[in-house]
DNA sequence: CTGAAAGCGCTTACAG
DNA sequence: CTGAAAGCGCTTACAG
């Protein structure tokens, strides 16, 4: 009890909870019996120490409660211990389940969470999240697409050498570096499984060319589809803006004319809300009259009516999987391809039936 | 140009940003002729500084590019340059636009942004609060709504020293700590809503009588109905979770009978979706036959079809005011009352109609 | 396997 | 208004 001892309180007993100055390194050394380099070593788990130095200590700082600070720790190490998270913008539960995931992955790893919205529309971006990372010297970054497919991006952080994982549809670059989504295969999935029903004359409302996943997603659709005898004309292809405005421009424009698809998919939940409006309102029922697919299965998937199918990627595990990776220095190599990748699947729900006769 | 000197690089000229090593505050006294002390204080803004010796130094610092390391301040300081965001899993769309705000507040401060979400229903999450408060050494932390509603942990706070700001429907606490919603404002303005198209038989579902936000937001809506004449029944009244799933169950209690409500107020736009989804699937036309106002505004609320009538509450505003209320360690006190209130309006669009004759 | 010295880049008393 | 000394709580070389 040497906090108690420092302060020479007397017999009247501490409350649990003593707001009394905490514990340092050179308290452990000291009550220890060793030197603080010693404690220092067995903080950073060094394998430089006899078990039974580091049995004793150990049970003291368990006893003692004692916990390294952080600050001093950044200090000395010339490097804090802040994961910061980047991205631009995608929806809301998106980048929460990501948080979740990522706070998983560095519970009781002693790092904390930062995060760090940005415009990659702007033109100063890239050196706001220099700074960011320069002025916080952060332990890592996280890079969720958008920014995660902005090659400038990475290629800033590789200069001022500030370890990174990137989120994306595909690999980009090496696997140490990467947690790869595949969201082809689950477009593929969703072109399946209107093959299955029956469709023959589809839709595709893709997201904005700019992006990687919009790639990705139209082209696993369209080779699925291909591969089940199924040509998607051009124009059946509508490019929209992952927003629920474009989605429903988009379905304005494939459902106006007197030959409509049976089926639309949408390269996001987003844009298939947008499909729905157009179609409650213009009288055409869901799934009797059109099928529709989602992508993302957000919360609003389960929440529209008729309930939206959708394809499912598991954001939480994904954000989990890329601050483990800033966590552990070189692990990630050999296994890594295959641990570094997540698979999407299709979530059916109550928006599909066969095409009407 | 002192880090190129320090370098001795040749003629060659410097890349605008060359990776060289950031300066320190002894470089700046250095350079500017002044002791480290005098730079301390002109980082600090201490007015104890005369104004051309400040100029001519903030001059050198702005030239030179230095920033002073967060991690050595945090250690002399005793305190980090970390906001905690502290919050109980509201819907993620809630999260993200504080996040936003708290952002738009710390931005060129030189705080950052750390988030902790937790379970307030789990045992030990008040102890878990101060572990990270502590070893964190926070500047400050932002509590929303629920967790700003707990006594306990706000008292755990309070003895522990951090300062900390709370986001809740109602004064909880000195004007200094609160930004207030105002809840049953919003509340009371969806009943004028409806009382102004002629609706008398109007239902209420709420949510769980443990949130506070629950409280004013029903009784707001009843003492605005009741001022207007009108009395709504307990059996109008259904408490739910402020879930989906339980908007769900409570619509199929409310529209089951011969004698079903012409509106229905729900607390907050989850559980609306779940009045549609049972309103739809029995051939109840919203508006026509129902009518139905959220609360929250949420992305939701616009995605429905017909989209949600729904009180709106400036999130954004309420990150960036409780957030800046940690910045000023005594401002927010004469004025406080006024300039940490926020009202809700609100927003008006295809849900609600004259009930039918 | 262990330790004494110096240092990370700031700020807090304490003097002037 | 300004400064020299000591210290925040750790880690990094460097020795042994």
């Amino acid at each position: 009890m040497p906090a108690r001892t420092t302060h020479g309180r007397p017999a009247n007993p501490a409350p649990v909870s003593t707001p009394t100055k905490a514990a340092t390194i050179n308290d452990i050394a000291r009550l220890a019996g060793v030197s603080k380099k010693t404690v220092s070593r067995i903080i950073n788990r060094s394998p430089l120490v006899r078990q039974d130095t580091r049995e004793k200590v150990e049970a003291l700082m368990r006893e003692v409660g004692y916990v390294p600070d952080p600050m001093a720790r950044a200090l000395a190490f010339r490097r804090s211990l802040l994961i910061g998270m980047v991205y631009d913008n995608p929806t809301a539960q998106y980048i929460v389940n990501l948080q979740y995931g990522a706070l998983d992955a560095i519970r009781d790893s002693g790092l904390e969470l930062v995060v760090h919205p940005c415009d990659s529309r702007s033109p100063g971006y890239i050196d706001g999240v220099r700074r960011f990372v320069q002025q916080q010297k952060l332990h890592g970054v996280m890079l969720i697409p958008r920014v995660s497919e902005d090659q400038a991006l990475v290629d800033m952080l590789t200069e001022i050498g500030c370890r990174y994982s990137r989120i994306a549809s595909v690999a980009l670059d090496d696997a140490s570096h990467m947690v790869v989504t595949h969201d082809r295969e689950g477009a593929a999935e969703a072109a399946d499984y209107l093959l299955s029903l029956g469709h023959h004359d589809i839709a595709l409302v893709t997201g904005p060319s700019s992006y990687r996943s919009t790639h990705e997603r139209t082209s696993g659709f369209v080779d699925a589809l291909a591969k089940g005898g199924v040509t998607l004309p051009q124009a059946r292809i509508v490019e929209a803006g992952y927003t629920f405005e474009s989605g429903v421009a988009a379905a304005e424009n494939l459902l106006a004319g007197n030959r409509r698809p049976t089926a639309i998919f949408c390269g996001n939940d987003e844009m298939a809300a947008g499909v729905y409006k157009v179609a409650l309102r213009a009288g055409i029922a869901i799934p009797q009259q059109l099928s529709v697919i989602g992508f993302d299965d957000s919360p609003l998937a389960s929440r529209l009516w008729p309930a939206l199918s959708s394809v499912r990627l598991p954001i939480r595990d994904m954000g989990r999987i890329a601050a483990s990776m800033l966590l552990q220095p070189d692990a990630a190599s050999a296994s890594a391809l295959a641990a570094n990748s997540v698979h999407p699947h299709l979530v059916i729900r109550d928006s599909c039936h066969p095409p009407q006769q």
